[in-house]
DNA sequence: CGACTTCTGTCGTCTAAGCAACACTGGAGT
DNA sequence: ACTCCAGTGTTGCTTAGACGACAGAAGTCG
């Protein structure tokens, strides 16, 4: 969308950013999240350590980087961004972040801290982010009770939360049915009984 | 190896190098050589046009390079390189000749001369190499009716010739069996009856 | 034929990335 | 306590690559 964030952008830069974070993901899953040192990262992508601190003040800005792609990533594949509220689309959301949290947890043990709370905080502000501009194109009903914002981020809480349960839960019962046993409960938090396709 | 060649290299040199030939690799899959340009190489590997000129002179270079990686990579593979001469061996390189040949002439109509000449002639110069190489260990016999080289040199281009010919006898007999059927042709070039392992 | 397009090869300028130092921190060992 | 050591950030200088512009070669079309 915008040119500044993603197109229009020095090849090299692209490339090694690239480069960084594909060294990032392989070791993430080999070592997990504490153990990858910066060199690391850097002897795996084939850049310099000094490089990585050019676009990176540390291993921790990187992992937000990197859950925010992955996460985005996951949302556009649903084709989430473009569309409109409806519960159809709450339902593929959750079945979203169900499935990357649940993702997560067995790619890195809960253990992590750091980890853990950097994906939650990233995931919860994208999927916040996601609500409100689904709501900014529904009218405002006469006499809100609540604010278009705080029904995000009850609902954005919720989501999350709910995801964490499914997965410590073992992912029991599957994510689709899941998903619509809890949407109602999300939609009440959303103040919205809106039925649609 | 040589640490000229191939590893004490600046990272921003082998990656670039990477990028050109694995974009090459594919342009070549789904155009054919002639209609690949420069152009395209360079936008579908991420790297501005006069980067590609700073290593490689023009496109027939780079297929230069990138027949003679292939090939090499394919002799190695097969671990045609640390070894001696054998019936074996000898065996195991037609096989990689008649292997490489008709994977290019499927890759590339045999209609692209320019194309189908620089392989060729790369080819050649590496089995060349290879027999000189393994030629060397074996002690001069008294006498010897013709030198090394020029045994080289009739054995490696019998051997592209067949390769050839399987190839456009649509690849029967079986690789294997062909060879075995060849082998005595090219051993006889060699002036040799050596029978090993 | 000339006008037009596309690709080529080259050059000068600017910036990203490499590299080799550096001082610093925290943890493991003896 | 101490040293040792592996990792961290940071810096100055060098080099590879980006970018834009250029003239020329090679089709293509009217």
């Amino acid at each position: 969308m915008s040119p500044t964030e993603t197109e229009t952008l020095d090849p090299r830069v692209r490339r090694t950013r690239q480069s960084i974070v594909e060294a990032f993901t392989d070791l993430l899953d080999q070592k997990g999240f504490q153990a990858v040192s910066v060199q690391d990262i850097t002897q795996q992508a084939g850049i310099n350590r000094a490089t990585f601190y050019a676009h990176f003040p540390d291993k921790f800005a990187l992992l937000q980087r990197f859950v925010e792609e992955e996460f985005h990533q996951e949302v556009e594949k649903r084709m989430l961004n473009a569309c409109q509220y409806s519960n159809h689309n709450l339902h593929e959301l959750i079945v979203a972040v169900c499935e990357f949290v649940g993702n997560t947890h067995e790619r890195c043990p809960v253990s992590e801290e750091h980890f853990q709370s950097l994906v939650e905080a990233q995931v919860r502000t994208q999927v916040h982010g996601l609500l409100n501009h689904w709501l900014e194109k529904i009218p405002t009903i006469a006499g809100t009770p609540v604010s278009r914002e705080r029904a995000a981020t009850a609902a954005s809480w919720a989501i999350y939360g709910l995801a964490t349960e499914w997965s410590r839960a073992s992912r029991q019962p599957p994510v689709a049915q899941y998903a619509d046993e809890v949407v109602p409960l999300v939609a009440a938090n959303l103040g919205l009984t809106i039925e649609l396709a």
